[in-house]
RNA sequence: GCACAGGUGGGUGAGUGGUUAAAGCCGACAGACUGUAAAUCUGUUCCUCCUAGCGAGGUACGGAGGUUCGAAUCCUCCCCUGUGCACCA
């Protein structure tokens, strides 16, 4: 195997990340690796605590990418022991554990995505489990002993917890030795991960020192704010865009971002280089091009690189409809109800909010309720301002209410 | 174990016997304006039923009982969280 000069690598690898630690070390890693021809291991671990990737996963995958393009061994780690702890990153509540089925089956549900960015050749795909899993009582406590309990509060979240008095469980200081804990057992040469993971990867430069390991290179990439621009990108915060969801909808969630972030999602999630993002910024503060084509091209690359480029182009076609144009999409999602569990009370007509409800429109009956009388439903592109409409048996209307679209098929 | 402080709706946080389905703020959703942007303004924000109304009913303030015409508010027991005490008699 041979590899790029160091250089070229360092500027390859530093593109779009947050910080190193440290750097003259990757250097010397990267020469060492180049003189002996033998890759660097990169590990990332992912925590299956959901069972979808977002677009903020793939930040880091993204990065991973990079590697394996530098001829590194790329490690995917599954964080399926780790996951049962649950990592309180970012959280200042303890997060209940997770059961074994549901991290297997959030495991296998992320394989299935991870490689629409990584080559799968090139991954090595490990559990953490494989090695956790197998420590007994005394090693986790001599593991414990490698660390104390002042540079546990270091990390910040747990600091704020202890001086606000909220729970700090036990279980939760397990977490940042443990993935510290994966680097010694996979000897890992460089981790990746979020900024917010800062802490637990230092732990792991920490542990493999006192291994007697040559400590890992932590390489941490920005946190992508999610829609909102706000908070970060997750999907408890209902903010995120999966990578599995369909074209139109994928498209459509990222039009829906503020001009600002969309500087950002270009730096993270595409491979358009710095310069031209710099260069496309003077043109729209200039006034040369609109930003919403600029909006409009990220979000067909993203639809692109998680479907294809005709989808991506049937989606920006549909969305324009839907949106610009206030036309119904060719392609919308459908629902089946029957005319007796929709039907008014005397037999005439349905009963609208119980319909919304029914197709998943509304979260309940009351809320429908509320947007009728809101004025934000529509039936077939007319607004209805009352939960009693004349609907036969047989016939099939679209709904609307807000961004959401439905065709509704009403069975006898 | 003992003492003290806490546990309120998606979040935060008011509320100490009665128009309190529970203030305010945040978030979320919808409407106006737009480029489905952002910002701003407005409305909504437990569930169910209907005759759709400032309508009716049902749930709700850690849990279970109790006092009361009436309880998030008072009492009892329990659960949970945090803090302090613990040895030096």
């Amino acid at each position: 195997m041979s590899f790029a000069p160091v250089d070229e690598q360092l500027a390859y690898i530093k593109k779009g990340s947050a910080e190193i630690v440290k750097e003259s070390e990757l250097r010397a890693k990267l020469e060492k690796s180049r003189a002996s021809g033998k890759p660097l291991r990169v590990k990332a671990g992912f925590d299956p605590t959901a069972p979808d990737l977002h677009l903020g996963h793939t930040v880091l995958m993204r990065k991973l990418k990079h590697f394996q393009d530098l001829g590194h061994t790329v490690i995917f780690l599954i964080g399926d022991f780790t996951g049962m702890i649950g990592d309180p990153t970012g959280r200042s509540a303890t997060r209940p554990p997770l059961s074994p089925e549901e991290i297997k089956r959030n495991a296998k549900t992320y394989l299935a995505q991870v490689f629409k960015i990584l080559s799968q050749s090139k991954t090595e795909i490990r559990h953490n489990s494989e090695w956790l899993g197998r420590l007994n009582g005394e090693d986790w406590v001599r593991l414990a002993a490698k660390f104390t309990v002042s540079q546990m509060l270091e990390r910040e979240d747990f600091h704020k917890r202890f001086l606000e008095e909220k729970p700090i469980a036990l279980h939760e200081l397990l977490y940042p030795l443990a993935q510290g804990y994966d680097s010694v057992a996979l000897q890992a040469d460089v981790e990746l991960g979020g900024t917010d993971q800062k802490f637990n990867l230092l732990v792991g430069r920490e542990l493999q020192r006192a291994y007697g390991q040559e400590s890992q290179i932590v390489l941490t990439m920005p946190i992508l704010e999610g829609l909102d621009g706000v908070q970060k990108m997750s999907k408890s915060l209902n903010n995120a865009v999966g990578i599995n969801e369909p074209p139109l909808e994928m498209y459509g969630k990222i039009m829906s971002i503020s001009d600002e972030m969309m500087w950002r999602y270009y730096e993270l999630l595409t491979d358009v280089s710095m310069a031209d993002i710099e260069k496309t910024q003077r043109d729209v503060a200039g006034g040369q091009v609109h930003p919403m084509s600029v909006k409009k091209e990220l979000a067909r690359r993203i639809v692109a690189d998680f479907h294809s480029a005709d989808a991506a182009t049937r989606a920006a076609n549909d969305w324009a409809k839907q949106f610009q144009k206030d036309e119904v999409p060719e392609n919308i999602e459908e629902a089946t109800v029957t005319f007796a569990e929709i039907a008014n009370k005397d037999g005439e007509g349905v009963r609208l909010d119980k319909l919304l409800a029914r197709v998943g429109l509304a979260q309940s009956v009351s809320e429908a309720g509320r947007k009728i009388k809101e004025k934000a439903v529509s039936v077939d592109g007319q607004v209805v301002p009352h939960p009693v409409v004349s609907l036969k048996a047989g016939s099939s209307v679209t709904l609307r209410i807000g961004r959401k679209i439905k065709r509704v098929v009403i069975r006898p």
